[in-house]
DNA sequence: CACTGATATTCACATACACGTATACATGTA
DNA sequence: TACATGTATACGTGTATGTGAATATCAGTG
């Protein structure tokens, strides 16, 4: 009953809800999410562990980044509650403003491409460089 | 979003999630649970709050007794998150303990039939005399 | 090694939450 | 009205949780 108990206490948060509704679109770096929520980094990080105790998502360093995808849902139950939560998200304004937002850093290529770093994102958002190839696929929304 | 964080919320406490198995099993007023939980009533009484909150539950009042069930899935959104919560509690021992005390109380006919107080239930458990109707049925497991 | 960028961790603080105890409220009955 | 039972709320307390600021760790580069 603890593991679920942990799993819900790491639904039970906004910050949390954005990231992986964020994360349903694919692998991303720290920095990506950090942009998108507009949130300070030791703050994402931090909910990405809580994240990882529950087992809801897991990490993969590639240099100096660390990529964060959903956990492969090896049991059934586990695909009911991602379906669950893909369905809830999908009825949330801010989450949808979030993907968008999401959407458009990666067309801009400035998202997860080695070519930016948070701070010159934030401001012009300008810079467009080929992204590199990735685990998960953008295409699943 | 709120909406979901508060769900989540609601879920994540184990006296909240033994409640909630509890009530899979049908209605039940708030002595039943105490007595299954052997929980003191203020926090019974409180966590069922709380799922009110969540809109997890509905309570609805029979003379002084307060009977709680959950809340009726109106959407399939919700009827997943239960299918859910049913596959998850199968898998955990301390639920199962849970409900194999609920259904020997329900047998012995101590539970829910104005026939006990939640003290003499603690002590003897052996007053044995008719449930009421109710209206969810037991027979749900 | 020095330096930069990306991420993680620590500290201090405010808030939320779970709990036990006591008490209040509501209902039913004499 | 007085009393008993069932349930809810208030209060105090300890603990968990979220957050910003500062700092530490780690990987890459020169």
């Amino acid at each position: 009953m603890e593991d679920l108990e942990r799993l819900f206490k790491g639904l039970a948060d906004q910050t949390r809800l954005r990231i992986l509704n964020l994360l349903l679109h694919g692998e991303l770096c720290v920095c990506d999410i950090q942009y998108v929520l507009a949130s300070p980094q030791p703050n994402v990080s931090r909910h990405l562990l809580y994240l990882k105790h529950a087992g809801l998502v897991t990490d993969r360093r590639e240099g100096a980044r660390m990529y964060y995808q959903l956990a492969q849902p090896a049991k059934r139950l586990h695909r009911t509650l991602f379906a669950f939560l893909r369905h809830a998200f999908a009825t949330c304004p801010e989450l949808a403003q979030d993907s968008r937002r999401l959407r458009k850093a990666i067309q801009s290529g400035s998202c997860t491409a080695g070519a930016w770093h948070p701070f010159s994102a934030m401001e012009a958002h300008s810079v467009a460089r080929e992204p590199k190839d990735r685990k998960t696929a953008w295409q699943l929304s």
